[in-house]
DNA sequence: TCAATAGTGTCTGTGAGACACTATATC
DNA sequence: GATATAGTGTCTCACAGACACTATTGA
């Protein structure tokens, strides 16, 4: 902590994006790797200042752009509570903003149009590895998030593309959950949930087994009754 | 709206407080009528600027302290998704970030250290009647958080005494989600959820009736299962 | 044919909700 | 006694989970 006081220095404030895929059967968040001090060469998460003309959406929606190139009005997009301890970064009084966003494991933006490097990163790499600033602290309560909106709404769509199958969505959930789902079952229970998916015509063999049906997102936003983890899984968590 | 440019205004960081209770049978919240402009005589959340020593948190349980004289680190505080819009307050730049606190009916702290005036308010009359800034869109966030946090958690509790019957908590689901429960079934499932609620020695006989058995709050932070809300009461919110 | 994935049938246990019933108090 | 609130018994329905089974593909 610095010596000197901070009485007089005046409070900014920034968001961080949290963007979360499912890549490869495992959670990973889109990192940037800093160029500059402090934090030289250490993964971090994309964000930064509000503008004079921003509110933090606005700041989320465009650094989400400048990012990855996706319109986060299409996709799930949702403010955490706010990081602002006193200390958090060495460069001054910053109160962070942090938005988890969900994204179905689109192109790696790696042609950054700054010289940053952009990277997926797996959850658990990154946070054995360790994060710029509180970084680390702010994908964990993402992380958290995530897999509880996983149980009360139909956000697991929002992990996979335009069409998918059954088998897809269970995947996202067995990789988010950390845990092993009933195929069976889950099938059941996402075609019972009303306005969660709604088949369509076609098919997709992949590689060996029956061909699954694919399906889209519905319109329902909220699980009734949720999907819920069980006390097990819960204690991993 | 000004027609001046804010283009070089600073960003100014508030909390503001929805501090709920159950009063009268009715939801109600604490209000400071505001003894200056903008929107003088109108009825506003507690809050305050953030110092410069303080993070939101400290700033939150500072004001609540000022407000009630209660400790916020006993009671229910949770933060909840700050409100930044350009021009939400007409003295400049302003993000607020809200917290919800649930507090069991205190003594009215009408005897405020300055001259604002203090009051309970039924949250449906305070909506009514309109509030300064956008304190009517933080109030109906923080409700909605608060119901759904019935269905998942044992907060019900801290709207109750120390000690309290399951009566009294059926009245907090009650009169929380405008909706009649059955009393059987409630004793039963409350009774069940382990560590939820605790049996004193002691009963109480409120006036006519058979005395009902006092309980104070288990240890339990989360409902397992949930209390859900049937579909049709969520309509309703 | 086998292996693999998709999806259905079926049974069991848990729990929510309806509602009758018992328990214990005041009037 | 009547009335009011507390709490239990019991039935039914919905659904989660276990797991056997059928369906449909590639190798």
């Amino acid at each position: 902590m610095s010596t000197r006081s901070r009485a007089h220095e005046t409070l900014r404030l920034a968001v961080d994006l949290v963007i979360l895929t499912v890549r490869e059967e495992r959670m990973q968040v889109l990192l940037i790797e800093r160029a500059n001090d402090p934090f030289r060469g250490q993964f971090a998460l994309p964000g930064g200042f509000l503008r004079v003309d921003e509110d933090p959406s606005a700041a989320a929606l465009r650094e989400l752009k400048e990012e990855t190139g996706l319109d986060g009005r299409k996709l799930h997009l949702v403010q955490l509570p706010v990081f602002g301890e006193l200390d958090r970064d060495p460069r001054g009084r910053v109160v962070s903003v942090p938005f988890l966003a969900i994204v179905a494991d689109p192109p790696i933006p790696s042609a950054g149009s700054d010289a940053r490097a952009v990277v997926w990163k797996p959850v658990d790499a990154a946070l054995a590895d360790g994060l710029a600033f509180d970084h680390a602290k702010i994908i964990e309560a993402a992380r958290e998030r995530a897999r509880r909106e996983l149980e009360y709404t139909t956000v697991a769509a929002a992990f996979c593309g335009d069409v998918f199958t059954i088998g897809d969505l269970r995947r996202v959930y067995e990789v988010m959950w950390g845990d092993e789902l009933d195929p069976g079952n889950f099938s059941r229970k996402v075609t019972k949930t009303e306005g969660f998916i709604i088949p369509t015509e076609d098919k997709r063999a992949a590689g060996i087994g029956r061909p699954a049906v694919l399906y889209r997102r519905g319109p329902a936003q909220r699980l009734h009754p949720p999907m819920l983890r069980t006390a097990s899984d819960r204690l991993l968590a």
